[in-house]
DNA sequence: TAAATAAATGCAACATTGTTTCATTTGTTT
DNA sequence: AAACAAATGAAACAATGTTGCATTTATTTA
């Protein structure tokens, strides 16, 4: 995850972005909520845009390092900020998300160490991820 | 995963579902591959059945416990065979599976142990999957 | 073995999402 | 301020997800 103190407009100006305001809307709401968004939440948050830009507008995001996209185990793709592991040409190869089964939240687990890669001859890796399901802090006291 | 003798018919049988023409070509499907398979390979290869039928028989078997979702990073869903821990009420909260990125296969890893499940306070672990990305053995020879 | 019945199937229909093309608008550069 | 490249929005279409309903079929039982 990148530092809270990056604003929105060096953001785009390091990655060769233009400054436009759903860019920098939907930056906004990736450093302001700091777990992984989908499409359809982009959406509702910014009723200007409609779908195809946000759509390109995430594509675009993903193709220069900015975000990756978050496995969740849902079939919704999410994204999420990349860290400065990430790049344009490589994206940091173990990435760790919980998600909620019962709100729908996704998050990125920072402080996850990633697995000894398991042996398997013959099939040669280039990312691994965790995904973890279960109950939030949120929900979990819903309950209780 | 289930031992290869379980004939399909059993296999019905076991989980009080009938013998139906697709649902038998669907597990044998299912059994001859022995990898996730995709609504839509399945569709390909059984062309006598309509996607409805095929959406309904998939989760069918879901809620019988004799498949579950294999999640592999992508937005296709997919379906594997389960193995004995799984059952209605509580699948395998492990799963581990490959996805080669270049022939879009996904594999499951029986032989994968279980990370130690990381320290999560607030946050309830019902499940866990590991998904490795890579290429597959195939698509590896085909590059060398 | 045939009738009864509960389940599976296939069709129609519709919602959602993914994706491309193209004309228009906008941000950036000179 | 003009020129240019990039971003946007509209239209359009494909693929997938999902439900309701009428028909067919597998199983049960008389």
């Amino acid at each position: 995850m990148l530092s809270k103190s990056g604003s929105v407009a060096k953001l785009l100006r390091a990655n060769q972005l233009r400054q436009t305001p759903i860019r920098q809307r939907v930056l906004a709401l990736f450093l302001e909520h700091r777990e992984a968004l989908s499409q359809h939440f982009l959406e509702q948050k910014i009723n200007e845009a409609d779908r195809i830009t946000l759509y390109r507008t995430l594509r675009t995001f993903e193709e220069k390092g900015l975000l990756h996209r978050a496995i969740d185990g849902t079939d919704k793709i999410k994204f999420a900020l990349c860290g400065e592991l990430c790049s344009p040409e490589q994206h940091q190869h173990f990435h760790a998300h919980f998600h909620c089964d019962s709100c729908g939240r996704t998050l990125c687990l920072e402080n996850v160490e990633a697995p000894a890669a398991p042996i398997l001859p013959d099939l040669s890796v280039s990312s691994m991820h965790l995904v973890i399901r279960g109950k939030c802090e949120l929900c979990g006291k819903k309950k209780a």
